[in-house]
DNA sequence: GTCAAATTACGAACATCCTCGTACAAAGGT
DNA sequence: ACCTTTGTACGAGGATGTTCGTAATTTGAC
């Protein structure tokens, strides 16, 4: 109430994502590219559930952890829900594997040989 | 003037390719994730055999042409060959395959269900 | 209301990328 | 030798992308 006049609606706290449909191949592409941003990936897929950003340990500073998220949610890789204080994270697994079937388990496959050694 | 003192040997016509274990994801994935060179990918896939650069019509100058196609063959996407005045350009499915089971398929399975209007 | 925790917004520095134009090189045909 | 075809090298411009620091916001607990 300090701020925002009211051109904005009352709750400022709802992010946008894009529509499944409107989901584009290289945008996915480009935005699992960055070494930062699959590590979330893999981190929200070996989990399986909804982790907050502050339980991704990222070797860059938040604001830093902040643009990713958000390439990461603009591209329609994640789903990023308030909470409380906390963001939590989900992987958009049905809506990529409806559009992109295979890619995202090919990828966390590659990035998981990738990572161990390989 | 032939430029070239003797610093490099006569065949300055044989182009390095990374090993299949030094393919590495993040520059796959980059690579895939330009649309130009995207389109070259889903060329030689349609052809499943070798096409010369200039076989390959692309909306950008030919210095540019040469760009993409270096990061494709210095990513391990595809092998270059030259013949005659001609380069001719192969997919690197196995290495890919046996590296990173299922990408290049989910890819461009995607790119093609993308290009033909989803 | 005050405080702490989680996250964002903004601006800036720096790097990388995409694109082009021009000049050049290699191979093949005449 | 000359010309054409094909592609390269170099340099530059302009757009994006990554990273940070600092100041601000939101929520929940006290």
């Amino acid at each position: 109430m300090t701020k925002q006049p009211d051109a904005v609606p009352a709750r400022g706290r709802e992010l946008p994502h894009p529509d499944p449909d409107a989901i584009r191949l290289g945008d996915v592409l480009h935005a699992l590219a960055d070494p930062v941003r699959l590590s979330v990936v893999s981190a929200l897929a070996a989990d399986g559930g909804e982790l907050a950003c502050s339980e991704i340990e990222l070797p860059v500073t938040r604001s830093t952890c902040t643009h990713h998220y958000r390439v990461l949610r603009e591209s329609g890789v994640l789903r990023q829900i308030y909470r409380g204080t906390a963001k939590m994270n989900q992987l958009r697994r049905k809506d990529l594997d409806d559009r992109f079937p295979g890619l995202l388990d090919s990828v966390l496959a590659a990035a998981a040989g990738e990572g161990s050694g390989g």
